[in-house]
DNA sequence: CGGGATCCGTTACGATACTG
DNA sequence: CAGTATCGTAACGGATCCCG
């Protein structure tokens, strides 16, 4: 009964945005590329009306991007679901070129960090095995590298961590717009808190992975 | 007074949102990817309500993503709105897997297609030099084809082509969701009209496309 | 207290009619 | 042809309330 908008149409992209072209619908799935998360984390996070996220947790659901695991109480992506990250990192190349808003609203989380910082970090050749915490501005991620494959998620503390780094929201987003280079990035705004020995290995990877950004 | 809609966050992908993400907009941008149109023409096309139409294209203006030139009656991309690409495309491979509903709508016109069909030509290498007319259904495009660029233009009939061909949208909406494969395209939905001498070359750059597109 | 559901005012959308 | 004007409907947004 509830006839639900949409386009309708037999391309693809009219397809696309009909399950995912809802407002909030990619932010949702942005902040879940970031790992698994509560209805509450979402709502804090992402500064949405409590109706609406429930609205869209449904609809995701139901389109078969994400699920609920029975027993769990955090939402997190299907393998469709993660199948949208290409789309959300095109997005974020293309929303560089426009102004930061001079009065941002706050985010309540950064988990908006894990899927760019992943896909960046995917495209290095060679990379090193290496767990690395992560902390930036107030928030922790945890990357679990290997040669194979690259894991970056929201929190995970309790994970051993062959080095913990320091850096801010602020600096990512200058390398992400091009007017901070890797190397002034990784010489000047990563800070090593613990196990140094590590952080030549890591700062290569991150010098590769903004190197080979474009 | 007017208040638009948006997130107003500093993460990429949320500006990106405000910029493209209302409703029309992103199937406004890829229309135009397919060369500049009338409002007439993006109207029939999409199906879209003409007060809609016309906010958005102000809206696009706005933000540079389109203009219409002094003396000028159609719309079209700009610098910064054929940026879009990447984003339609991935939209366009992620919109592949959900089923076609029973009773789409029917477009105006097939303009979509440009876009997708220069993005996998482009990434061919030694490309043929070659001009194609390629007939879709009841709609016409022109492929110019060169070692360093390759153009797909709605339209421009009036430009000599070295080779005229017909095919279906059913045949590309198979071949893009991986039902059908290249080799069964061109040998059984691409007929020859005109110019059979040049259909080897683009058969084999098609081919290339295809097998490209992962 | 986390995880929503309900209510209600406001804004956006969509269809149609109309105008320069 | 290229839009405006109008108006009913659906979606959004904020606040509050409810339930296990």
């Amino acid at each position: 009964m509830t006839a639900k908008r949409h386009y309708n149409l037999l391309c693809p992209i009219a397809r696309a945005l009909d399950a995912v072209g809802d407002r909030w619908a990619l932010l949702i799935l942005r902040d879940l590329h970031a790992g698994p998360a509560r209805y509450q984390e979402l709502h804090e996070g992402l500064g949405i009306a409590t109706n609406l996220l429930s609205t869209r947790l449904t609809e995701l659901t139901e389109t078969g991007l994400i699920c609920k695991p029975d027993g769990s109480s955090a939402y997190e992506l299907t393998e469709l679901g993660r199948g949208t990250d290409r789309i959300l990192w095109e997005l974020a190349r293309f929303g560089g070129v426009f102004d930061r808003s001079p009065d941002p609203r706050e985010p309540g989380n950064l988990r908006t960090l894990a899927l760019p910082l992943r896909i960046v970090l995917d495209a290095v050749p060679n990379r090193p095995d290496l767990t690395v915490r992560l902390h930036i501005d107030d928030d922790v991620f945890t990357i679990v590298s290997t040669r194979a494959t690259v894991d970056v998620r929201y929190g995970d503390s309790s994970v051993p961590a062959d080095l913990v780094v320091r850096t801010s929201y602020e600096a990512f987003l200058d390398v992400g717009e091009g007017s901070l280079p890797a190397a002034d990035f990784v010489s000047g705004h990563v800070e090593v808190i613990e196990g140094s020995q590590n952080a030549a290995a890591f700062f290569g990877m991150m010098g590769a992975a903004i190197a080979h950004q474009h």
